[in-house]
DNA sequence: AGTTGAAATGCACGATATTGCACGATATAG
DNA sequence: CTATATCGTGCAATATCGTGCATTTCAACT
């Protein structure tokens, strides 16, 4: 019965799940014949590998954006608000402010005021849909096709739409934070688009989770000089803080 | 038969709520085989994440559509998604679609079949929404300002981005339709948009809800005879049904 | 062939998440 | 106003989880 080694039964269930499928722990130890320990050993593995989402049950698969920024949204909501919070606090009244991809950027629209005649631009379709839905803001949208895995627009045609903007404040999604590397991300698109922005802007914010620092990603956004204000959580390790506010950012803790 | 993890279930249901559809506790527990309450739990917990809308006997999506519309298009989307799944029906393997504002085409971009290789393009941010959050679709959005009266772009950019594209098949949104005065509009602007949208399309197809037939608007977008395809409710009456078919159009009754 | 050591497996156990049911409260329909 | 459906909550039952441990498998090495 049993003729399926242990590496050939993870890759096959991995590659379900990285065709969309979710699996369930139960069925899986039915078909392979093994004990539902086994399989959970290998849901863990996997998802310990970041190729899938271990939940009650089975495993989800990673791919869905949609599905897995909101969770991840939600299971971070709290903090990534603090952050927020901090950055509303940072603009001033009629500036152009540039909401650029990325969950802590989401939880922002919804904290920035809305009584000081913002002018605000955005690159990502939730940061929009959450604009729209506040009724005390205008806003636009750059245009282009959108890239499912960054959640925005970072074609050609936006980076294109972003030399032609003059951006008081911009603030910045980041995937990885590390004072040797700087701003770092993982889709060399994005990066670009990331660095077209910088060049426009007249002030660069970032706001990063305590688990992001210190991390790395393959494609070099900016080095630490380019950013203005980094905002971090309250309990982010003073030698990091230290490190990069020699860098020349200004740290503002939330 | 319940094979579907707690999580997955209730990210299925956040899924649909998400696309504007209302869902029913009993006919979801029946649907995932499972009883009322744990129907009732994941509802109660979309809700407190402020996914959803609680009500007596489902829960009813927090529209992506704000204020303006979202009252009445709440009672109608039911309807409109009768209307969107006969609209889904037209569109042939490898089209450009265009999905222009308006509450019926939201429903349909939650219709739209996913395995055709469709390009899709919107200039609303609502539709967007629905879009992105379904990963069997590509799409791109105009850039521009969002327009918060039509509840999507319709700027000279994105008139001239128009100008740029040559379209299949556009889902033309509507305010208003007479034999008499043709499409008409509440906003010029919006109206100046459409008339662009016509010019490169090969294909109009607009949906109606029976109201909305024989009603004026202020400014006109296009002669019945522009249309190719209407899509009317199956109650429509019959004379009405008649005039229509004499300009040109293709009636599709859903 | 025999040995060895890492990887994998199954099982037991306490911990946690989810479920279904019972009950009183509340909303909707006629 | 009454009857019925749905709701929210508390609680016990069940399913799944993670971990530690002894055993087995398997491939590499002597």
């Amino acid at each position: 019965m049993n003729d399926t080694p242990p590496v050939a039964r993870r890759e096959l269930i991995a590659q379900r799940l990285d065709q969309g499928q979710t699996v369930v722990a139960a069925v899986l130890a039915e078909e392979f014949s093994v004990s539902e320990d086994a399989i959970r050993r290998d849901l863990r593995a996997l998802a310990a590998q970041g190729r899938c989402r271990r939940v009650y049950g089975g495993a989800l698969p990673i791919s869905p954006m949609s599905a897995s920024m909101s969770v991840r949204a939600a299971e971070d909501i709290d903090r990534k608000h603090v952050l927020a919070k901090a950055a509303a606090k940072l603009v001033c009244p009629g500036e152009v402010i540039f909401l650029d991809n990325g969950s802590a950027n989401l939880a922002l629209a919804a904290e920035l005021p809305g009584d000081l005649g913002l002018k605000v631009i955005t690159n990502s379709v939730p940061i929009a849909s959450v604009l729209f839905q506040r009724q005390d803001l205008d806003f636009m949208i750059l245009g282009g096709v959108v890239d499912r895995e960054v959640g925005g627009v970072i074609d050609a045609s936006a980076v294109l739409a972003v030399q032609q903007l003059s951006i008081d404040r911009c603030f910045l999604g980041a995937c990885a934070l590390s004072v040797r590397h700087g701003v770092c991300i993982f889709d060399a698109g994005d990066a670009a688009f990331k660095r077209a922005l910088i060049g426009v802007s007249e002030a660069i914010v970032l706001m990063a989770l305590t688990e992001k620092l210190e991390t790395r990603a393959p494609h070099r956004v900016a080095p630490l000089e380019a950013l203005d204000t980094l905002i971090l959580e309250a309990d982010a390790p003073e030698a990091m803080q230290d490190d990069l506010a020699q860098a020349g950012a200004k740290i503002v803790l939330a």
